[in-house]
DNA sequence: GTAGTGGCTTGACCTGGATCAATTGTATTT
DNA sequence: AAATACAATTGATCCAGGTCAAGCCACTAC
C-alpha cells in the first residue's frame, strides 16, 4: 500500500527513509467494498483520502434529487470533501467505491502534525493542489465555453482511460449532460466516421 | 505595497524581518493602467501576480471569438494563467485590467528560488492553492446543478463585493449566461418582490 | 433456465436560455 | 454641449439539450 503512496509522493519530493517512517504513522489503511460509502453528505469528512487499488467516485445531489458527478479518484489520486475536511463543516458531497478499493486515510489533525514535523509534505501538497487547480481551471474553462459534444471529445481524448473505466451515464454526469444526450452524442460521431 | 502582500501572507504563516526581507527581493512591483493587458494568450505566462490595489480580470476566447470570463482578481489575490506559468506553455486566457491596478510579480525561477529559501511560502501557496481549489471545487458543482437564476442568486449571495464592482456584461459571462439572460433574470427577480 | 435490476438506446416532444435586432441609457472624448 | 461608443434593456424567434416514455440488452441472483 505505502509504496503507491511513497512512488507518488518522490515524483514530486524527496523523502528520506527517516521521514518516510514518519508519514506512514499518520495514516490509516482501509479497504472499501463496491457500492459501500466512504462519505456521505450531512456528515464531516473526516479523512483526506490516498487511493493505492480500485475507484472512488464523488457527487452530490440537489433538491430535486438529482446526483451530479463532480470527480472520480483511482490509483495515485488523492479524494474527500476539502471543504469539509478544511473547515469542519458538514458535507455536501457523497464518495462512493464504483470497485473494490484500497485506501490510506489521513485525518485534519494528523495532516497537520504531519506537515508540521515534514514540510517537506507542504510543499508536496502545495504542487499537488496547484496542478488539480489548473486542471479545474480548465476543467471550468472547457464547461462553459464548448458544446456538448465538444466535452465528450475533449474528455476522450485527455482522458481515455477514465471513459473505459467508468459506466457512459456517470461520464455524463461527469458533463453536466443527460444520459440520453451522450448516447446520441456517440452514435452521431460514430455515424460521422 | 509590500503590507498589503505581508497582511495576507501573516493570516496564514508567521514570518520573520529576516524571511520578510527575502521574499521582498524576489517580487518586481508593477502599476497597469485600466484596460492594460498584463497576459494575452498565445504569450507564456511570466509572472505569478498579487494584487495590491485595483482589479484585473481573466478570460479566454474561443473559436468564435467569443469571450468567456473565468476569474476576478483584486486586493488581496493572486491571479496568473497558471498552467501556463507552471509549465511554461503557451497561455490560453488574456488577463487584463479594470481598474488602474499595482501588482507585486515574481517569475517561475524566483518563485522556486523563494520556496526553497523560505520553505514557509510552501506552506502559505498550499493553504492558498487549497482554499482556491474548495471554491472552484464548489463553483464548478454550483454550475452543473443550478439554473441560470440560482447561479447569480448564489453569487449575489456570497460574493456581493463582486457584483457591484464590476460590470455587469461581466458577470453574466463569468456565469456563462448571455448578457440579455442577466438583464431578464435580475427583472424578474426585482418583479416578483 | 428465468426473473429481476440497471445501463443503454431511440423516438417524440418541450423548454431554458441563446441569438438577432432595435431602443434607450450613460460614460468618455473632443 | 455635442459626438461617439459602449452598457443595459426589451421583444421576437430559435435551437441544443433536457424530459418523458418505451423497448432492449447485459448481468446477476435464485
Amino acid at each position: 500500500m505505502f509504496e503507491v503512496l511513497f512512488s507518488h509522493l518522490l515524483e514530486k519530493i524527496l523523502l528520506t527513509e527517516e521521514e518516510k517512517e514518519i508519514i506512514k504513522i499518520f495514516f490509516i489503511p482501509k479497504k472499501l467494498r463496491k457500492r459501500q460509502y466512504l462519505l456521505q453528505a450531512g456528515d464531516v469528512c473526516k479523512y483526506l483520502c490516498f487511493v493505492g487499488k480500485g475507484l472512488l467516485r464523488s457527487y452530490n445531489v440537489d433538491d430535486k434529487g438529482e446526483e451530479h458527478m463532480n470527480m472520480f479518484a483511482w490509483e495515485g489520486w488523492w479524494t474527500s470533501d476539502m471543504y469539509s475536511f478544511f473547515t469542519g463543516e458538514k458535507a455536501i458531497i457523497n464518495i462512493d467505491a464504483l470497485e473494490d478499493t484500497e485506501l490510506l486515510m489521513i485525518t485534519q489533525q494528523a495532516f497537520e502534525e504531519m506537515t508540521l514535523k515534514v514540510p517537506k509534505m507542504d510543499r508536496y501538497f502545495r504542487i499537488l493542489f496547484q496542478n488539480s487547480l489548473f486542471t479545474k481551471e480548465r476543467r471550468l474553462i472547457s464547461s462553459n465555453t464548448h458544446t456538448a459534444e465538444e466535452k465528450y471529445i475533449n474528455l476522450v481524448e485527455s482522458n481515455p482511460a477514465l471513459v473505459k473505466r467508468v459506466p457512459q451515464n456517470l461520464i455524463a454526469s461527469y458533463l453536466g449532460l443527460a444520459p440520453e444526450t451522450l448516447s446520441r452524442i456517440k452514435k452521431n460521431i460514430a455515424q460521422r466516421k
